[in-house]
DNA sequence: AATATTAATCGTAATATTGCAATATAGTTA
DNA sequence: TAACTATATTGCAATATTACGATTAATATT
């Protein structure tokens, strides 16, 4: 059908599956290096940047600001953007509790 | 359009997006738990474990398994996944060196 | 006030993803 | 070899995502 059914999984399962989502299109991975390099910047910086629409920019920077992995200041005329430091880290701490947890595999074959 | 431009983004931004793709949905997630915590299964274990369809499980299934991120061995009559200990490793690398890339804010604020 | 500048939102089109029933395939067992 | 078991594939249908032009809104600048 297309909808995924978010009643059958865990919350920390659909958490996970939202923030991944956060990495998995390439324009928001270009935003977030964009921002980890330049600590800071507006919509028109990342239209001149990657080579997509000042519409389409906008709308990721808005689904990232929703997933919380970003923050949006008024800045003069603009509206800055950044890393959201807390929600940085919480993701980070995340993916790693799950990476490790693959721990099989102390030098034998495991499947 | 719907299409992801993949030309404008280096093979870097790609890769992460394709890797991300792989935790972007809860189906997917509960597999790789899942696995982390039987070290193997089959299809029919988690179409018992997650309430979703034979076919479902298998399309998620193929998905990691095209990505590397699951590797699936014959196990007499059936298929028994795993996590790819190689690309597990990969995969975390990848990703935490993009979260190791948020070094601002030692204490002041950053925007 | 008229005019830029900047970014958000709306509307729409195209493509991608998710899910499942039905069917196909392959190995196993009676 | 016929029935059974286990999984993959096919063929839809429904929903989600991506992209952009056009419009709107809000603030500066002249």
């Amino acid at each position: 059908m297309g909808l995924t059914k978010k009643d059958l999984f865990t919350a920390e399962q659909n958490e996970i599956a939202m923030v991944a989502k956060a990495f998995a299109h390439p324009a928001r991975v270009a935003i977030l290096q964009h921002l980890l390099k330049a600590n800071a910047c507006i919509n028109s910086d990342l239209v001149g940047e990657l080579g997509l629409a000042q519409a389409t920019i906008s709308q990721h920077l808005k689904e990232l600001k929703n997933m919380g992995i970003i923050k949006g200041t008024i800045e003069g005329t603009s509206m800055s953007y950044c890393i959201n430091p807390e929600t940085w880290l919480s993701v980070k701490n995340t993916f790693n509790n799950l990476f490790d947890r693959h721990i099989c595999c102390g030098g034998e074959d495991c499947c």
